[in-house]
RNA sequence: GUGGCCUUAGUGUAGUGGUAACACAACAGAUUGUGAUUCUGUUAUUAGGGGUUCAAUUCCCCUAGGCCACCCCA
């Protein structure tokens, strides 16, 4: 094959796109009825909009982004996550203020230069939201209550929501301290990637996998438990919103999140039947971002879901798979007399929104009608130059298998 | 960026150091104008490049891609 997809890259073909259709549909019912509003932004931005958001030592920012110089040299980049593109538009076209409450949405493709794995890809898709100007836990909870709601429409199982307080840039570094504290006399007998995270950053040690990080793991101090009174406040009522509501959603005091901007409430839900990969959204508060990024502070939180992930979990519990669209009435002509006369019905099904097709091939009438069937014609038309002389057309029905003879010029209203 | 496995017709799979098999799909036909069945036929120089050999699809190396895991993340 002379040219092949670019790695980590999939064509999405007809017998899915249905089922991206759908889900993409649930995501803006569900959104819609929460009051959230769809913004697009372009799918490339200048770099810096991301080593500012995302964090300069984040291995999204350090080895996975699709950087590139314009012709003019300028450094662009093709967004690995759309928060930051939401905030800069929100701040460039004045949709965010600190004085009121902005409710986002967006769905559209990331790039993120990875080594291609189960659930990963280079380009993949993220349906997400963001509110900006309200601190109140209610928010919080409104937007993991929203989450939840989404996998519910979809009909998904055997999911787990965490939920988690990573403190705020007061209490975090007293965190970071009691972390370092209490792994330095142990982190000789941990894994080669967790002494690298002990200098770097330390909490992610918290969710490392290895055995032998476990045992020193167990007992390490948690975020919840070093939170300053606002942002233990603040976690508590949030799970207080969230027990009302009786959303099952469970403290993960391992949980950690990857990009620098998250602060107080993080949150993700992972589905156990994925493999490695298989967080399915993700998300928490950012108060921080807004300012960081030159607006007046603003405090906002969001998530964002994985399509892919979403759409695997969606084919292994064989969820109503969404159908293609079906032929209603197909026209089987025989002759250029007859043909023309075909395609002119055809256009006129066409016009009034009914799936009418015909051959393009002059094939035979065998041929033809086995066409009909593979496309699930309900009703095929058949016009030959016998019938055409006599002023008359068959009209097979392809369930019962009848025919009947119908007048030309009545058969324009046949559906 | 690291590691393991893999790469044969449209798809899914066999197989052997001597010039490729099966299933499904697709297309065509079965006395010439009628669909799901049946029967027949048609459809591949075995990812690309290099090497070993009289000879490679089968052995070795490189490249590219796929799958899976680590890292990280949705």
């Amino acid at each position: 094959m002379k040219y092949s997809i670019p790695r980590g890259t999939k064509d999405i073909l007809p017998a899915d796109s249905p089922l991206w259709q759908k889900l993409e549909a649930i995501c803006r019912h569900v959104f819609g009825a929460y009051n959230y509003h769809e913004i697009r932004t372009p799918v490339f931005e200048k770099t810096e909009l991301f080593t500012r958001s995302i964090g300069n030592t984040t291995d999204i920012v350090k080895k996975e982004m699709y950087e590139f110089k314009d012709r003019k040299g300028r450094s662009l980049c093709l967004r690995p996550e759309e928060t930051a593109p939401v905030v800069r538009a929100g701040l460039e076209n004045g949709l965010i203020r600190p004085d009121q409450v902005t409710k986002l949405y967006y769905i559209g493709p990331m790039f993120r230069y990875e080594r291609p794995q189960a659930g990963r890809q280079r380009q993949f898709h993220q349906a997400g939201v963001e509110v900006f100007g309200s601190a109140d836990p209610l928010i919080d909870a409104e937007v993991i209550l929203m989450n939840v709601q989404l996998f519910e429409a979809l009909g998904l199982m055997d999911l787990e929501v965490n939920m988690n307080s990573v403190g705020c840039p007061k209490c975090r570094p007293e965190f970071r301290q009691q972390l370092k504290a209490y792994f330095k006399d142990n982190i000789s007998k941990m894994c080669d990637d967790c002494r690298d995270r002990f200098e770097h950053n330390p909490l992610r040690i918290l969710d490392c996998k290895e055995a032998k990080c476990q045992k020193f793991i167990n007992s390490a101090p948690a975020s919840v438990d070093t939170l300053c009174a606002d942002c233990k406040t603040h976690f508590e009522e949030v799970i207080k919103m969230l027990d009302y509501q009786e959303a099952k959603v469970v403290v993960n005091k391992r949980l950690v999140r990857g990009l620098d901007y998250y602060n107080r409430t993080t949150f993700e839900v992972v589905a156990k039947s994925l493999g490695a990969q298989n967080a399915i959204s993700g998300g928490g508060r950012y108060d921080d971002l807004v300012a960081e990024l030159g607006g007046k502070p603003t405090p906002a939180v969001g998530f964002a879901i994985g399509i892919e992930r979403v759409i695997e979990v969606l084919k292994k519990s064989e969820i109503a798979l969404a159908q293609q669209p079906k032929v209603k009435i197909f026209f089987a002509a025989l002759g250029d007399e007859a043909r023309k006369l075909a395609f002119d019905l055809v256009i006129g099904y066409r016009e009034r929104f009914i799936n009418a097709d015909m051959d393009y091939l002059g094939k035979s009438l065998k041929s033809q009608l086995k066409l009909a069937d593979k496309l699930g014609a309900e009703k095929v038309i058949i016009l030959g130059e016998d019938e055409l002389k006599k002023g008359y057309g068959i009209i097979k029905d392809m369930k019962t298998s009848k025919q009947e003879e119908v007048k030309l010029d009545s058969l324009a209203e046949v559906m």
